[in-house]
DNA sequence: TTGTAAGCGTTATCAG
DNA sequence: CTGATAACGCTTACAA
């Protein structure tokens, strides 16, 4: 092929001297087949009338050089588009994937752009910075920001000057589409349900604040609202105090897992018994289940010893015979509201913004309530 | 700029007569800043020398005109190469990501990914043959097949055409490079330790066999392993049969999932207590804690009244006190381990075969062993 | 240290 | 229905 001084591509086995030096290209097709470039590209695209009588030549000719389609990259730089979404995460998620609720948004996400047939760029940005660099490198015709991402600026800044929609999780900002949460007011129905048993001696169990992670107990609840950085446990706690709810003790955990509930519930219930709180509000679902666990195991009996909440909306079968008193997202579908977001921007859309509302669930570890006081008021 | 006829691209606000139609691009910051184009190219790839003087007046003249770096779709066309990796994943994941041995796969290969800042590219395949085009068509540097993917022969006809270096997870075929696990000998060895135990009524509950779904009982172990496609299932049940395992019950479940664990159980358990078997040998650590829960329920005492055990080595902490008798996967290190293979290819290293060991991991639910058989024989 | 030039492999447009 | 042509936006060997 006229290759006169070739292009570096690494190792290419070069004294092999029989077989083409490099893939075989459209051109080469056209070649063999004797037609036009052009008239491969249709062939193959299916996007033009072409004779079956070419088109059976054109694919004969493909076959025999072993070439399986147009190439990915000329394609991309083409049409200008890359058929990928990058989804772009940060924090825990960056980590480990092990999160149920950022699991079902993924999946969300995925089956939206699944359905429209674009491949989802996983993109983690880590505290250190690793990932800024591809995320502003690599190829995508969309981007969707999951929860808060450190570099999230730079990143964001790069995005937008090229052109490229992008679609924020639980943030909003001017130019960008945004899905969001009503997570506030449904803490705050939720604490009007635990405040409507008559609990007077109240724990919260909290997710994170911020970025550094410190574990044990805290002092008020509007310090803590104000002193959260991390969206999600601040709302949530912001949603607590409007209820009216007025903790006896505020502990933070390190993470939504199952141990750090554990851990805080025991050293929540390790007091005198007329200083036991009477109910824990657990700002996540696995954390609410390690506090059943640990009331289990302090033979306390819920909800008629301990009344437990949680957040989320989770499914813990391993719980049984207890479902959490929980708030329920609709996380897959937040996901797949962000991919059909995307789509809709990448084909020329303005943004949007949605805010989703989220709901109680009733389960068997809050206790009956004696007064119906369905709605929240505000103020 | 020089644009006569255009591309059409969608809609760009065509009647914005001031601003630049189409993004600055490469070529438009040299001529701001009064260079040439190879020059800006250096002046962002970082990679040739640039005077400190030219480089500011490339990045003011960038900044002007809102320029954020090389176009990820042409600098990939010109280098031959994108920086993406595919993780082509099939058959379950594909539904949900639920799966918490795939969740850690994926969290190794994000591992080796991230570290050698490429990215990670999704790509879900249905038994609807949703995905395999994408699979095609994206653009990606290797490739990594997480299990068995149902399109998989079309996808990697077309990959190894186009030179595309693939890692295959859990299978082997010439050409491509594999991580496997010996899951046959660790279920051997684990089977090899229920039957020191003394056991004689011994019930398997196994993962799904083959693709279609069916809960409930079947008769025999070794034609089970013999019926059974899908491979993790197949080499578990071969390794118990090799062990020597010849189970009274074998119950075929619809997923590794608790509550799929807890229904085998109760259907399991429920007979006569002297036709009750003594060990329930679970294909998965999940099916196992769901055997678990059941016996709790029952009122069976573990290990006492019921041995059982699993597989995977998953954490799960909220099974405490109890913690399952099981066969350790690094599955977090198989999955770096592929990023890793993935990465050597790319470089043009031939592929490479890998496969990990497995080992038993005692917990409390087996009970303890009377005499100690640590390496089973084979045969 | 900077500029020149030759593509990378396609696809959209338009003419035949 | 098919072919010629002109980009898409960038990188790199080599010359200056």
């Amino acid at each position: 092929m006229g290759l006169v001084w070739g292009i570096d591509r690494g190792p290419r086995d070069p004294d092999h001297e029989g077989g083409p030096v490099s893939r075989a290209t459209l051109a080469d097709v056209a070649r063999l087949a004797g037609v036009s470039p052009s008239t491969v590209s249709l062939t193959f695209s299916g996007s033009g009338p072409v004779s079956a009588a070419t088109r059976e030549r054109v694919l004969t000719a493909a076959a025999e050089l072993g070439y399986s389609g147009p190439d990915p990259l000329a394609r991309s730089l083409r049409r200008g588009t890359s058929g990928v979404v990058g989804v772009i995460t940060g924090g825990e998620l960056a980590a480990h994937f092990r999160d149920p609720v950022a699991i079902r948004t993924l999946d969300g996400i995925a089956d939206t752009l699944g359905a429209h047939d674009l491949g989802m760029l996983l993109i983690r940005v880590n505290n250190g910075g690793e990932g800024v660099d591809l995320a502003t490198r690599a190829a995508m015709d969309a981007a969707i920001f999951l929860r808060s991402v450190d570099g999230a600026d730079e990143i964001l800044q790069a995005l937008t000057r090229r052109g490229t929609p992008v679609v924020l999780m639980e943030s909003a900002l001017p130019g960008a589409a945004s899905v969001t949460m009503t997570d506030e007011e449904g803490m705050a129905e939720l604490g009007a349900r635990v405040l409507a048993l008559g609990h007077t001696r109240i724990a919260v169990v909290t997710l994170p604040w911020g970025r550094e992670r410190r574990r044990g107990l805290r002092h008020g609840l509007d310090a803590a609202a104000d002193a959260a950085t991390y969206r999600f446990t601040r709302d949530r706690m912001t949603g607590l105090a409007r209820a009216g709810v007025r903790p006896t003790a505020v502990y933070e955990t390190c993470g939504s897992l199952v141990e750090e509930g554990f851990e805080a519930a025991k050293a929540l219930l390790d007091v005198p018994p007329n200083e036991r709180p009477t109910a824990i509000i657990a700002l996540s679902d696995l954390l609410a289940a390690g506090v059943v666990l640990a009331a289990r195991e302090l033979g306390l009996s819920i909800p008629l010893d301990l009344s437990v909440t949680g957040f989320d909306g989770v499914d813990l079968p391993w719980l049984a015979p207890d479902v959490i008193d929980s708030v329920e997202q609709p996380v897959a579908r937040k996901g797949q509201l962000a991919g059909e977001m995307a789509v809709a921007m990448m084909r020329g859309e303005p943004p949007a913004s949605v805010e989703l509302g989220v709901w109680p669930r009733a389960g068997t570890t809050l206790g009956p309530v004696p007064e119906s006081r369905s709605s929240a008021e505000a103020g």
